[in-house]
DNA sequence: GGTACATCGTTAGTCGCACTAACGCAACGG
DNA sequence: CCGTTGCGTTAGTGCGACTAACGATGTACC
């Protein structure tokens, strides 16, 4: 091995410190944006989850718990709970389903869509702070860049 | 409110729907981006822990472990088991610093560098899986991005 | 030289999240 | 009818992030 000539040539080869993994950066970026928003949250007496459900109930209305588990990506067994909190503060109601009864139908009160619209303010900031250093072009494509990232493994998962 | 054209002044009023919020989009990708590194990670057994340490150690030589939480982010609790795993198979060394009795130094065995090798390569093809979709210059872009927005939160939370 | 304080490695334990297993019930398809 | 599938629920596992406390050691200050 030749020790001297400090080549710019052999960056292919050096593998990446650590600060620069893309994977190690995800992480640490995902685990600080997750502090942020669930502190976030925690400050209005919600969690991610509540945040997650009631917006998809007001994109697609009342349904099913399976389908809310579905669309929100939360595991049907820990829905549970979630609906439980939500129900205890008067957001949503859940109640057999009259045409299928192996099911519940969730739907979201009155008192639930103004508790919503209070959290898209502060899930508004949240962002606003979790980006802060990019400028909003960089925000655009960072965000896009996520979405295919997402788009992609999520699909090959299924394959 | 001026109803009719399509303004870009209007965009701050539509709440992001689930699928766009950035803090969400990076949890997801996250995990994604975890559960490919883990395993293939597993395939070699290692995880990635062991990875960032020997990784540290390549970069800044032998040193305490209590040095090398700090380096790799481990909490020196959790670190306790990582260097016990390490060290059962090799890869590491765990001798108390004659200068200091507090301290062990830990420090990396030839074993250790060849598997640190094997790993490099692995983890050159995990990283490569993930940002699949993404072009050689978003990659760049992208990675840039995480790591200013690390930064960013990393040094706001010290302050 | 003592004494208060900080640092180190370690053990144990908490908390939240992703995920599995199993259950009883209801619906559907042959 | 009966097997299968979907549903809501409970319980529990595994793991990563993090805290608390400990004994042993080192450092600083008076």
């Amino acid at each position: 091995m030749i020790a001297a000539m400090t080549d710019p040539m052999d960056r292919q080869e050096t593998p990446a410190p650590l600060r620069t993994l893309p994977s190690r950066l995800l992480a640490l970026v995902a685990s600080h944006a997750d502090r942020i928003v669930s502190e976030g949250l925690a400050t209005a007496d919600a969690r991610k989850w509540h945040y997650a459900a009631l917006v998809a109930l007001r994109e697609s209305g009342p349904m099913s718990q399976a389908e809310l588990s579905r669309r929100t990506g939360i595991y049907r067994s820990d829905l549970v709970a979630v609906i439980n909190e939500l129900s205890a503060r008067g957001f949503v109601e859940r109640a057999p389903d009259p045409g299928d009864r192996r099911r519940n139908v969730v739907t979201m009160t009155t008192a639930g869509r103004s508790h919503l619209e209070r959290l898209d303010k502060l899930i508004a900031d949240l962002q606003d702070t979790l980006l802060a250093p990019l400028t909003d072009a960089e925000r655009e494509e960072f965000t896009r860049s996520l979405g295919r990232l997402l788009a992609h493994h999520t699909r090959s998962e299924l394959r």
